[in-house]
DNA sequence: CAATGACGTTTACAGATGTAGTCGAATCGA
DNA sequence: TCGATTCGACTACATCTGTAAACGTCATTG
């Protein structure tokens, strides 16, 4: 659940975590992608605003805190991109897929992957 | 282009004016969608923003003003779409489809229809 | 033991967003 | 012609977001 919308700044500090929890803030600051320089009370700002949302919990370990996702990658995926097929293509998956199928340039071997998973998951 | 990006109340009127164009302010209003039940003066503040966002433009007919799209819709959901790729999916649309086919978002229909895309991008 | 540093918490502040009121100019109806 | 209505422009204001500084507290070290 947890409906809160997580911004981007706040998807940035999920995504580490995501990767490996539970982290303290430091460490999670240090693990910030290049293009996202931010200082140590940012990185902190974020995490508490994730900790109102629900988004993320901490367990004290000595005087500090080591955060861990409370939600699962997987469903904030999912509700990501439902919001948006709702938003944009009246609720239904296949106008998503078809328009990015159109958009990119798929090369054969990409074509054939996406056919080959398509093919197990009509089993 | 116009990088600036849309508001979800703003994409409400985008998508009247997509519908139909060009329209007046209260024409606009008239055709809100029932869970958005704005006043006029909340329309003319969107419409003023898509203005300064150049996302629309507008004509004078008489006193008053009529709108229109400036920008695509089709650019706007690729635009959106590939955001979304990007921001969950690493830019890559391969783990999109198999998200999707996970979690069951896909039907025997639109599997069959996407690998028929597939096939004619193969050409 | 005192100074320094590491932490979390609180506060700050500008820009975006959702939602709407006010105001002056133009126009239309009586 | 004069009041009522209609417009667009300007203003308002609370909340969310991005980004960060200030502050108080506890711990470590000289």
């Amino acid at each position: 659940m947890s409906s809160e919308r997580i911004s981007d700044a706040e998807l940035t500090i999920m995504e580490i975590l995501w990767e490996r929890a539970p982290l303290t803030a430091t460490d999670v600051a240090a693990r910030l992608p290049d293009d996202r320089d931010w200082s140590l009370p940012t990185v902190k700002t974020l995490l508490s605003r994730l900790l109102t949302k629900a988004a993320v919990e901490h367990r004290a370990d000595g005087r500090r805190f080591l955060y861990s996702p409370l939600i699962d990658r997987e469903d904030y995926v999912s509700h990501e991109s439902k919001r948006l097929v709702d938003r944009l293509f009246g609720g239904r998956f296949m106008p998503l897929v078809a328009h990015l199928a159109e958009q990119e340039q798929l090369s054969a071997a990409d074509i054939s992957e996406i056919e080959q998973l398509l093919r197990e998951m009509k089993s």
